[in-house]
DNA sequence: TATTGTTATACTCTATAACTATA
DNA sequence: TATAGTTATAGAGTATAACAATA
């Protein structure tokens, strides 16, 4: 590619091309072992760390969709049984969504093996100075990243 | 979570991270100034780089999908008018995938972006000798990733 | 008026299996 | 028998806009 030195590109390259490889690894083991996709697995964990309850909008935070999506993996996950929704009284326009029992029994059940999967194709074959480096380089990177107009084209609305 | 140490964690977070935040850009761009989806763009770039022709199988070499996958998505770009598609002589039960002019010139319109992108996301704002570490190591993950066995011990899905 | 969330709808993409035809 | 590719079909996921209710 033009205006990119080899080694730039390499670089590219080689760092799209191993999260794609760990993603897939990670989204089959999911699948396997707890019949979740990555994002509804993320939804969950987000309650789990929250100490079982959010609204709609904290809870979709920083996972990247439109409402409607987040409306449409609640559904899925209210259907297994893995979360509730309900009214919140300190804010009618709110939805309260709960961890249920049977949720975090799944998390319970798919994150050994979510933990072994990264440990064994990112961590495990690679000296832990290089872990080091790797997530120091890849912080200033994602930083960096985030603090980049996120939304070139503002969310500007438009008239009817 | 329990198992990885929190220096791992936070690499492996980086790295899933970044690597959502570049490519949901490149998406966008490619989107905006191509009406391509990556895949679409990383087909036509093979076709590119191929110097023209490859046949189907070739072509989806290293592109994850079922051949059904890329049977769709042949069919958009013929669509589009930016790929052929002819039997092979030499194999008749092949066929051979051909980019079109439109597909070279659609390159060309996507491309300086492209590398704009990768660029201001990536690259400009890491010393050089970071992208060089980064790639040296990540470079070694790759080729870890690719020589994993397949897990056929996965544990069982749970059926009702 | 702005925000929270849902619904309706349409579209993209993926996966499986059945199928044809060549090797 | 195995391989190359297509088709049929079904399902998951996403995005947009219209909508109702509340702040």
């Amino acid at each position: 590619m033009p205006g990119l030195q080899p080694h730039q590109l390499g670089t590219y390259f080689a760092l799209v091309e191993s999260v794609n490889l760990l993603q897939h690894a990670v989204e089959q083991q999911l699948r396997a072992e707890g019949d979740l996709s990555d994002i509804q697995f993320q939804l969950l964990m987000r309650l789990f760390d929250a100490d079982g309850q959010l609204t709609m909008t904290a809870l979709a935070d920083g996972v990247v969709y439109s409402r409607s999506g987040l409306t449409y993996q609640a559904a899925q996950l209210e259907k297994a049984g893995l979360i509730t929704r309900s009214p919140d009284r300190t804010d009618e326009r709110a939805t309260l969504v709960t961890i249920t029992d049977a949720g975090r029994a799944r998390i319970g059940q798919v994150l050994p093996g979510h933990v072994e999967v990264v440990r064994r194709l990112l961590i495990d074959n690679l000296p832990d100075a290089d872990v080091t480096t790797l997530g120091e380089i890849l912080s200033r990177v994602r930083d960096h990243m985030r603090a980049q107009p996120p939304r070139s084209a503002a969310p500007r609305k438009r008239k009817p």
